[in-house]
DNA sequence: GCCGTTACGTA
DNA sequence: CGTACGTAACGGCG
């Protein structure tokens, strides 16, 4: 048998199992990065300024791999000096024969090294060693110190620190597939236990540091060999025994064994420079991290970073849950909530969506959680009985019973499926924390707990996986994690709650977008009524189109190319075809069809004619298509409206997305023909606000003339004209007109001369011009707005009409690219913005008047700056009046508000 | 299957 | 080198 050292009795098996040691995982830092490099193509991973990233990207995102897997609580990284080490003191052929460092990869170990930095990692080197011996040295000092250790290295000779308390990862290819090696993996592979690796490798020999071992000695022999003798120095003792070839050379060869011996052995006692307490992973300097992840051009490693490290720097408490009450009749009920009378219960509803359903299906509720303070409490509504289900219903429709959910809208809709009310809502934590941060991408909640609790919130119960026997028979987790959820609610609003007071909120909030979410639950219930026929016509037409097109293009250039890929197209058009080269992209040239027009223009290639077409078309048939899928059993498209997502405040919708059905071209609009009046119904009707965020501009501006010109309901843009132009409005030319329509309206997103001088196709000299002119003629308007931005940059937010902010931290950005798209949100999102409070507010007057009068209308979509409503019979007068009322007195600014109704039997009819 | 990129529809 | 969105296809990674 070998030699194994350090026999594992079951005694220290069981003793490893019953005190959890901490663990370090201490990385090779050079040799993964290079593995990095080459499994990763350099070609592919560079940035603005011509950096090459591949080997920083694909060794923090093993390193976070190995994080989050094998969860430690310490890690180091080492890495090679590049001056002389002992070993080619020692033998000067050492590592020699290595091809020089490749040209990329240059400069990308310092940025490791940053990165680390960032991520208070400590990096280690030490003169005259090799990282692998800093490895070593952590790794045996480590485990004399009580740690497991985890040890990542592309170099072999890191096994022979394996041992009961050292694992080994040692990546097979690439930065992916990483598995673990334990002595029993050595010995499974190479025959010899860990510790008698380094006299196998000597035997052998090794390629890559220039150490050749005994000529026809591979690792069976050498394996052989160590398991005959011991080590191999006791293997060249027995030297004279081994006969043949391969004992003649061993002979011949001692010296090269003895010395390769010495060489691959780790040093293990090095004094390093950092202690343990300092590999102890801590939170990351989170400004510092940014500014690498900015300059590294990394955007998903970003958001996995902010997840590993939020919950393994702080690895905070659990928050104790009080005990879950399971209520499950009419008594345990009663007593419930006779003893939360009047509390703020926090209610976390479970919604099971079945199998096949729509995206924007309602859903079932499968259970409620429900919190208060010091009590916790769990209810399966499908499982009472009529009392019990009277009690909790009777509680449901309360509205005297405060309650507060995260993501009412999804649980409103739920229980409208089974016919039940939910009154009493006085908090919904995801819309809070929209208005508090909607620039926040995620609405989840697990995410907010940590942003504001500071706390990690444990998932669902874990999921049994094939083979293995569920743990929760009888659902004590999945109850306790659904009671942890609604504890997590409750605290998060006590938390939240506050701070919208504070910044004067509350209003927005609880007057607004409370309400709101009621009034899109019933409009996504509601859906919109398609003719199906309609739009597979639709579907076959815009495909024959697709078609045709395809065949002109094959045509005009002599062979197929796939006209959808950017990248082929790259090769047609610029290589082939030798266009004038577009506007340069990452990838190459830009094919898109501001481009492919000039294009066009220019040379009149009947390819490009051939292949706008087909762009068209193939989009006009992808939306039609997306449309047919989301038709539901009743005939009607429901989409879903995203209340907490734009960062403005606007809504948006999604599964489909009905706020982008094409309008603008003709053949687009066709598609608008397929919404349709619903059955017991009369007639669709829209209603749009007439260049509502002009009027914003100008009453936020109050620029005394553009008021008095709405307000004399005059042609905004022939007035504008005429002043710009010093012309009477009728002498305004539609040249003049178009020019200032282009101004006007890109006053609100921060146009510059040059992007105005592209749009109209005009200098930019003559750009400029317009804009000094237009600026001089109505210098309200430019004093807001230089004003709002200078008042983004004190107060690092901006404000609605309805006090919604949005935060702008890069304006205080060094980047200017990043400060200047922050100028131009900031000049933006009020205007917008406040459009968006109008809207909301005039949705919540529209549908309470046409409840109040108790109509059967209904509002089904809403589009930015339009409504649309279904119009039941004998109601059009009645509902044309309201909605143009309610519309139009949204809110009080000095320009009127003009609405603009349309009514037809299609989307399409209605909007004239 | 995930993800970034490109392109494009709306207000 | 104009804001705000959502969706889809492609292609490179896995």
């Amino acid at each position: 048998m070998g030699t194994r050292l350090a026999p594992v009795t079951d005694a220290a098996k069981s003793a490893s199992v019953d005190a959890p040691r901490p663990r370090i995982l201490v990385l090779d830092g050079h040799s993964m990065a290079f593995r990095a490099f080459y499994a990763l193509n350099y070609e592919n991973f560079y940035t603005d300024k011509g950096e090459f990233t591949n080997a920083v990207y694909g060794f923090t995102s093993m390193l976070l791999k190995m994080i989050e897997q094998r969860e430690p609580t310490h890690v180091a990284v080492a890495f090679d000096l590049s001056g002389p080490t002992f070993r080619s003191e020692e033998y000067e052929e050492y590592k020699g024969g290595r091809d020089a460092t490749p040209e990329p990869f240059k400069g990308q170990i310092e940025m490791i090294e940053q990165l680390m930095h960032a991520l208070n990692i400590p990096t280690i080197s030490m003169e005259g060693y090799e990282a692998d011996d800093i490895v070593a040295s952590v790794s045996s000092q480590g485990q004399a110190a009580g740690f497991d250790v985890i040890v990542v290295s592309g170099d072999r000779d890191a096994f022979q620190l394996i041992d009961d308390h050292v694992t080994v990862l040692y990546p097979k290819k690439g930065v992916s597939d990483i598995p673990a090696m334990d002595a029993d993996a050595v010995m499974e592979k190479y025959g010899v236990w860990p510790a008698n690796y380094p006299d196998l490798a000597a035997l052998v020999g090794e390629k890559a540091d220039n150490l050749p071992g005994v000529p026809g000695v591979g690792p069976k022999t050498a394996a052989k060999w160590i398991n005959l003798y011991g080590t191999s120095e006791q293997v060249l003792e027995h030297a004279d025994e081994i006969k043949g070839k391969t004992g003649e050379n061993l002979r011949a060869y001692a010296d090269d064994v003895r010395r390769n011996r010495k060489l691959n052995a780790l040093v293990r006692t090095l004094e390093l420079p950092v202690s343990f307490e300092d590999m102890e992973l801590g939170a990351p300097d989170a400004q510092e991290l940014d500014a690498l992840f900015t300059r590294f051009e990394f955007k998903t490693l970003r958001k996995r970073v902010a997840e590993v490290f939020a919950v393994s720097a702080e690895p905070v408490e659990q928050v104790e849950v009080p005990e879950v009450q399971l209520l499950a009749d009419a008594a345990a009920l009663g007593e419930w909530f006779a003893a939360g009378a009047g509390a703020v219960h926090a209610l976390a509803v479970q919604i099971e969506q079945p199998d096949g359903a729509l995206p924007g299906a309602p859903g079932d509720v499968a259970s409620i959680a429900l919190a208060r303070e010091g009590a916790t409490a769990w209810v399966d509504p499908t499982e009472l009985d009529a009392a019990a289900t009277a009690a909790l219903e009777a509680y449901l429709a309360d509205a005297a019973a405060p309650k507060v959910l995260h993501d009412a809208k999804a649980a409103l809709k739920a229980f409208a499926a089974r016919g039940l009310t939910l009154e009493g809502i006085v908090d919904d934590t995801m819309i809070s924390a929209y208005i508090d941060q909607p620039d926040r991408r995620s609405d989840d909640l697990a995410d907010l707990v940590q942003i504001y609790l500071q706390e990690s919130l444990e998932e669902e119960a874990p999921a049994t996986t094939q083979g293995e026997l569920a743990l929760d028979l009888d659902h004590t987790a999945s109850r306790q994690a659904a009671a942890r959820r609604a504890d997590a609610v409750r605290r998060l609003h006590e938390v939240l709650a506050p701070v919208l007071e504070q910044n004067g909120q509350t209003p927005l909030l609880r007057d607004l977008e409370l309400p709101l979410s009621r009034v899109l639950v019933d409009m996504e219930a509601a859906g919109i009524a398609v003719d199906v026929a309609r739009l597979d016509e639709l579907i076959a037409d815009f495909g024959s189109q697709m078609e045709q097109a395809k065949e002109a293009a094959y045509a005009a250039i002599g062979h197929e190319v796939n006209l959808g890929s950017p990248k082929q197209l790259q090769v047609v058009l610029f290589e082939e075809l030798d266009l004038p080269k577009t506007k340069k992209i990452k990838t190459g040239y830009t094919t898109d069809a501001a481009s492919l027009q000039e294009l066009l223009e220019k040379t009149g290639h009947p390819f490009l004619a051939a292949l706008m077409a087909h762009r068209d078309a193939s989009k006009l048939k992808q939306t039609v298509e997306g449309l047919r899928k989301a038709v539901a059993e009743d005939g009607r498209i429901h989409t879903t409206y995203a209340q907490t997502i734009a960062a403005t405040g606007r809504l948006s919708s999604l599964n489909p997305n009905l706020q982008n059905i094409p309008v603008r071209s003709e053949e687009g609009r066709r598609i608008r023909e397929v919404f349709t009046v619903g059955e017991g119904f009369e007639t669709l009707l829209t209603a749009d606000y007439s260049q509502i965020e002009m009027r914003i501009l100008v009453h936020l501006a109050q620029d005394e003339a553009l008021i008095q010109a709405f307000k004399d309901g005059e042609d905004l843009h022939r007035f504008v004209g005429s002043h710009v132009f010093g012309v009477e409005p009728e002498d305004v030319t539609s040249a003049m007109r178009s020019k200032v329509k282009a101004m006007s309206y890109g006053l609100a997103y921060g146009l510059s001369s040059f992007g105005l001088s592209k749009q109209l196709n005009i200098g930019v000299d003559e750009a400029r011009t317009l804009m000094s002119d237009y600026y001089k003629r109505f210098g309200a308007v430019k004093t807001y707005l230089s004003g709002v931005v200078e008042q983004a940059h004190k107060d690092g937010y901006t404000e609605t009409l309805l006090g919604r902010r949005r935060n702008l931290p890069d304006l205080k950005s060094d980047i200017r690219q990043a400060k200047d798209a922050a100028e131009r949100a900031a000049l933006n999102a009020p205007i917008q913005g406040t459009a968006a409070d109008i809207i909301k507010v005039a949705m919540l007057k529209v549908q309470a008047r046409l409840e109040g009068a108790e109509l059967a209308s209904r509002l089904l979509l809403q589009v930015h700056d339009e409504l649309v409503l279904e119009v039941a019979p004998g109601e059009l007068e009645a509902v044309t009046a309201l909605v143009e009322e309610e519309m139009g007195s949204a809110m009080e600014l000095s320009v009127p508000l003009d609405v603009h109704v349309g009514v037809g039997t299609t989307w399409h009819a209605a909007a004239h």
